[in-house]
DNA sequence: GCCTGGTCTCTACCC
DNA sequence: ACGGGTAGAGACCAGGCG
């Protein structure tokens, strides 16, 4: 184990004692003692095999004989357990995947980003490790609660600038030009290569993060591609990328991460993932939107230009600028988005090295691992399922129009609370061939799953757990100074927690999960939209107006006594708690459900589904909406927002829109030779790949419509390959521009031919002449 | 061969 | 490589028509 001590030493811990183990559940007519008999006359021919122990455990629930068997080996637990799994008597092995630092994290309770005590001694001089003291551990390292904050680190963030004359850069044939460095000290590098040759830069590279020390490494799609590309070109050129602890190189590790011995290398592109609002991925995008720095557009340089600027003497110094910008904006992205990071990684009990990297899905299956070791529960294993579709949640068409003084009721953690509420859970559940008395189940409404009452079902207790937890960290909270660190801390811890247990009911139904067992999405969902079909049903007797609802939400005229009256009628009626989440001063819905604008009470305009939040239209469309909303919602004119679209048509015909603004992105979900049809971006992906560029899935595409005749996808180019003389006008004006505005003006009776004529004939009024 | 309408593919959103 | 529900664009294709 990797750390750092009360005084700030950096250690290591070595701990010698533990065992890897897993477990064969035997048949339940067998006994036990025959059973475990057979095992130790086949075991006795076995090398590295230790104990071998009668237990007894749980298994979804139940009650079930087992035997754990140690391996001395970690390295021989799968062909320890086939072996013996065949074993008469024997109806599964389990917990038998596991990997030995996760067995050991899991059973020893050490818990990554949190502070331990340990009893210790001196190890051997042997172990060559670049710290300062090595360790033996002589007890489990237990976990301090008391102490929260984070010893102080060493960080370094790095972003490195290679040379291709053409296409994707190979560490066969091309060399990296700059490195740029910057320490959470203050201190800045430039590594250059002389001319083309990297010899050098990538020496000193590795000498100076040597020297430096760092705890934590960051950089931006370090984990997909830039750890390799470093290792095989220093490998190319006969040096080692020796930038971790123990002399060697970054490896490849679990969930697709890099592993950088003895220090944390953290990808911020994979914690990007979390921030859905940024659209295009790219480190300038992240820091902007994370409030860290923005960066003027001037300075950008796209990675195609990379190797002309470098060539290029004048143009190189523009270059190694933007590269010591890109790892200033990476420092900050670190900071900000640390906290979070950390405190799920400790939830979760995953390193903070791989938290970004892992799907979310395996996040919380880590946490139920723990959750289930904790209270004597088998793991499950990982089954190979057919994937059959369930109905979820209810959504209601909106009432068309504007509406003024809307309040949104949202049911609190609906689905978490169901699962509670009806103790659904996958060892809970009782399939139609088993009979229970009515008032022993819960039984789900439409599609009549049952589900034990008592004892608590494994996910009831998981999630009342987590929601307790959050409760008292919130309460905690709330006797903090909200700019003191503790404060910070605790938002971070109750945000990880908040995410976990969110995503319980998806990872409940979906396919891969351990604990999947279908009836239990199946039936929270079911319960789900019982629940808003209460509520919806209550508040009309009511007299309260709902103009839209979706899952767990419901849109209503904002009457507060009555409201009141719901809220206390549902608690009372549902058991589940509703409340007033926000109110729209003004709201505007189209007939198409999921898609709406409101107006804040603060003065801002929260858009929903429309264009202007999508990732898949051009900036000229977006920025158009936008501003057709806000002339609409908070001027409450759409004569305005009409002159406004037409305006912009005019500018746009005569190309005085910024170029940028013209480009559509969309993403590769799959390799580009497995598409079936002929999409626009997928055409712009194949003379990406033609010029020597590699595409993959999650890549995103940004492309320009050209002029020209045949089919749009023949006229879709990458927009680095594309001049702005080549663009088609036409195209942005009738199948961007007038499709996002109409979507909006179309409400107010505006027509395709009013918004492209440049002299309009009538103009709508205001909202209420309209009306 | 051209046009039309329906279906399929694809992406990104909402909660 | 967490769930289902939904909108919308564009490709694709069969069938009608001249």
């Amino acid at each position: 184990m990797w750390g750092i001590d009360g005084e700030g030493r950096r250690v290591l811990v070595i701990e010698r004692s533990f065992v890897m183990y897993f477990y064969l559940v035997l048949k339940s007519q067998e006994d036990p003692k025959t059973v475990l008999g057979r095992i130790h006359q086949q075991a006795s021919e076995m090398p590295f095999l230790g104990q071998i122990e009668l237990t007894v455990k749980r298994f979804f629930g139940r009650e079930v004989q087992a035997i754990k068997v140690s391996c001395l080996d970690p390295d021989f637990v799968p062909q320890c357990a086939k072996a013996l799994s065949g074993i008469e008597g024997v109806e599964k092995c389990l917990e038998d995947d596991f990997r030995y630092s996760m067995r050991y994290l899991i059973d020893s309770g050490v818990t990554p980003c949190s502070w331990h005590r340990a009893d210790v001694e001196e190890a051997d001089r042997d172990v060559k490790a670049q710290v300062d003291d090595v360790y033996i551990a002589k007890t489990v390292p237990a976990r301090m609660e008391e102490k929260g904050a984070p010893p102080p680190f060493r960080t370094i963030s790095f972003f490195p600038v290679y040379h291709a004359s053409r296409g994707a850069p190979k560490p066969e044939t091309d060399p990296v030009v700059i490195i740029s460095t910057i320490t959470n000290t203050g201190e800045t590098r430039r590594f250059k290569a002389s001319n083309l040759d990297d010899r050098s830069l990538m020496e000193s590279f590795v000498e100076y993060v040597r020297g430096f020390d760092p705890d934590v490494i960051v950089g931006f799609e370090t984990n997909r591609r830039h750890l390799q590309f470093l290792t095989a070109r220093a490998r190319k050129l006969g040096l080692k990328l020796s930038i971790d602890r123990v002399n060697a190189e970054p490896h490849q590790s679990v969930y697709g991460h890099v592993s950088i011995t003895g220090r944390a290398g953290m990808d911020m592109l994979d914690m990007a993932d979390e921030l859905q609002e940024v659209k295009v991925k790219t480190i300038e995008n992240v820091a902007a939107f994370l409030g860290v720095k923005r960066l003027d557009e001037q300075v950008m340089i796209d990675e195609t230009d990379f190797a002309s600027y470098w060539d290029d003497l004048e143009k190189r110094t523009q270059l190694l600028r933007y590269a010591a910008e890109k790892t200033e904006c990476l420092l900050g992205i670190f900071e900000s988005m640390f906290p979070y990071a950390s405190q799920l990684s400790r939830l979760v009990g995953l390193p903070l090295d791989q938290i970004g990297r892992v799907a979310v899905g395996f996040r919380i299956e880590w946490y139920l691992i723990r959750e289930a070791f904790r209270i004597g529960e088998i793991v499950p294993e990982r089954v190979e399922r057919p994937y059959i579709p369930y109905a979820g949640g209810m959504v209601l068409a909106p009432k068309p129009g504007v509406h003024e003084n809307i309040a949104v009721l949202d049911f609190k953690s609906m689905y978490p609370n169901i699962m509670i509420e009806k103790n659904v859970s996958p060892d809970t559940y009782i399939p139609p061939s088993v009979s229970k008395l009515p008032t022993e189940v819960n039984i789900a409404p439409v599609v009549g799953h049952k589900f034990l009452k008592e004892p608590a079902g494994f996910y009831k207790r998981v999630l009342s757990d987590l929601i307790a937890f959050r409760d008292q960290i919130r309460a905690r909270m709330k006797e903090l100074d909200q700019q003191s660190s503790e404060y910070r801390l605790l938002d971070a811890r109750q945000q990880a927690v908040k995410v976990i247990t969110n995503a319980a009911y998806g990872y409940a139904g979906w396919i891969g999960a351990r604990w999947f067992e279908k009836p239990v999405a199946e039936a929270t969902a079911a319960w789900g939209r019982e629940m808003i079909i209460n509520a919806i049903q209550a508040a009309e007797e009511l007299g309260l107006n709902v103009v839209y609802g979706d899952t767990d939400s419901i849109f209503v005229e904002r009457e507060p006594e009555r409201i009141e009256t719901l809220s206390s009628m549902i608690k009372r009626e549902l058991g589940l708690e509703i409340r007033p989440d926000k109110v729209y001063e003004r709201i505007l819905f189209t007939e198409a459900k999921k898609r709406y604008c409101g107006l804040l009470p603060n003065g801002n305009l929260e858009i929903v589904g429309l264009e202007v939040v999508r990732g898949d239209w051009a900036n000229v469309a977006r920025t158009t909406q936008e501003r057709i909303l806000e002339l609409i919602l908070k001027e409450q004119s759409p004569g305005k927002a009409l002159e406004f679209v037409q305006q912009f048509i005019v500018q746009l015909r005569q190309r005085k829109v910024p170029y940028r603004d013209l480009i559509i992105w969309k993403t590769l979900t799959k390799p580009v030779a497995e598409y079936e049809v002929n999409a626009p971006h997928v055409a712009a992906a194949r003379k990406l790949e033609n010029e020597g560029w590699a595409l993959t899935v999650g890549d995103k595409v940004g492309y320009i419509i050209t002029q020209g005749s045949g089919k749009l996808y023949e006229r879709a180019k990458p927009y680095m390959l594309t001049s702005y003389e080549e663009v088609d006008a036409e195209y942005y004006v009738a199948n961007q521009v007038v499709p996002a505005a109409l979507r909006i003006l179309s409400m107010f009776g505006v027509r395709e031919a009013d918004v492209t004529a440049s002299a309009p004939s009538k103009k709508p009024g205001t909202l209420a002449e309209f009306f």
